[in-house]
DNA sequence: ATGGCCAATTTTATTGGA
């Protein structure tokens, strides 16, 4: 099974793009999570990713953020709404359950540098988010597919001497992702590739993905007994290095399950 | 790849993204 995380900066911009990519790859992603839709849920093309194969569950909402997933099995359950303020002031999460594991689609606070509004919203949405999970069975098999907005490592970043305690560098951040990773996550994409520098955003000024100066912000983060069944892990350069029709800033990353 | 950031709205500027 094939899960795949993209942050589309806007689903109506990129519908034909996402369409065509899931065609070359013969439509193998089994559940696609999407990040900043940024539109209501009636305005989301249903009908475009039903004529594909996929049934979506979509909290969105007009403008910024919103989230989806579209899977080929109907979700058993899904979860809009997570009974924290943090969690559910912004559209940003929702959960689905497919054969028994939940699957979040995730899309972290940006944030602001060190003292601004912002900043400190990101900081209470980690906490907030940390503490839900934490509230979850033990056992229960989860996946978190997204945007977090926090590269973990120096690696993570093309450039960590000039990236210093910018947006997604700073130690407490890396800290606050890391609280969730070490309550029993994995890094699909580092565990299966050790020592590769790939990144999954790269700025749309300067033509820095041509230069691949980038960023590894996107994951997909497993937990219980589904570390053990991860096959590949790999970051699709494809949607990102199109010039038409204009790419999101970021590129899908999956991860392949033996399910 | 051969450039000079993009999307939505509050629209001909502003805000957010990272």
């Amino acid at each position: 099974m094939k899960i795949a995380s993209y942050n589309v900066n806007s689903i109506k911009s990129r519908l034909g793009l996402v369409v065509q990519w899931l065609q070359r790859r013969s439509c193998d992603i089994d559940v696609l999570c999407l990040q900043e839709i940024k539109t209501v849920d009636e305005a989301f093309p249903y009908k475009d990713f039903e004529s594909l194969g996929y049934v979506c569950a979509v909290s969105g909402q007009k403008a910024y953020n919103g989230v989806a997933v579209c899977s080929k099995v109907r979700p058993e359950h899904v979860v809009r709404e997570f009974d924290v303020a943090e969690l559910d002031e912004q559209k940003r999460l929702i959960a689905v359950t497919i054969g028994g594991i939940d699957i979040y689609s995730v899309y972290a606070p940006h944030g602001d540098l060190r003292g601004m509004d912002k900043y400190y919203y990101k900081q209470r949405w980690y906490e907030a988010f940390k503490a839900y999970l934490s509230r979850q069975p033990e056992q229960r098999g989860i996946v978190l597919a997204g945007d977090f907005n926090v590269a973990l490592t120096d690696m993570d970043v093309y450039d960590p001497v000039l990236l210093k305690d910018t947006i997604g560098t700073m130690d407490e951040e890396r800290l606050a992702l890391m609280d969730i990773v070490n309550m029993g996550f994995t890094d699909t994409f580092r565990h299966i590739h050790k020592e590769e520098r790939q990144f999954s955003w790269w700025d749309y000024s300067g033509g820095a993905v041509w230069k691949d100066e980038g960023m590894r912000i996107d994951y997909i983060f497993c937990k219980g007994n589904l570390s053990e069944k991860i096959k590949e892990a790999e970051i699709d350069l494809w949607p990102r290095r199109r010039r038409t029709p204009t790419p999101s800033d970021h590129t899908p990353v999956i991860a392949e399950f033996v399910i």
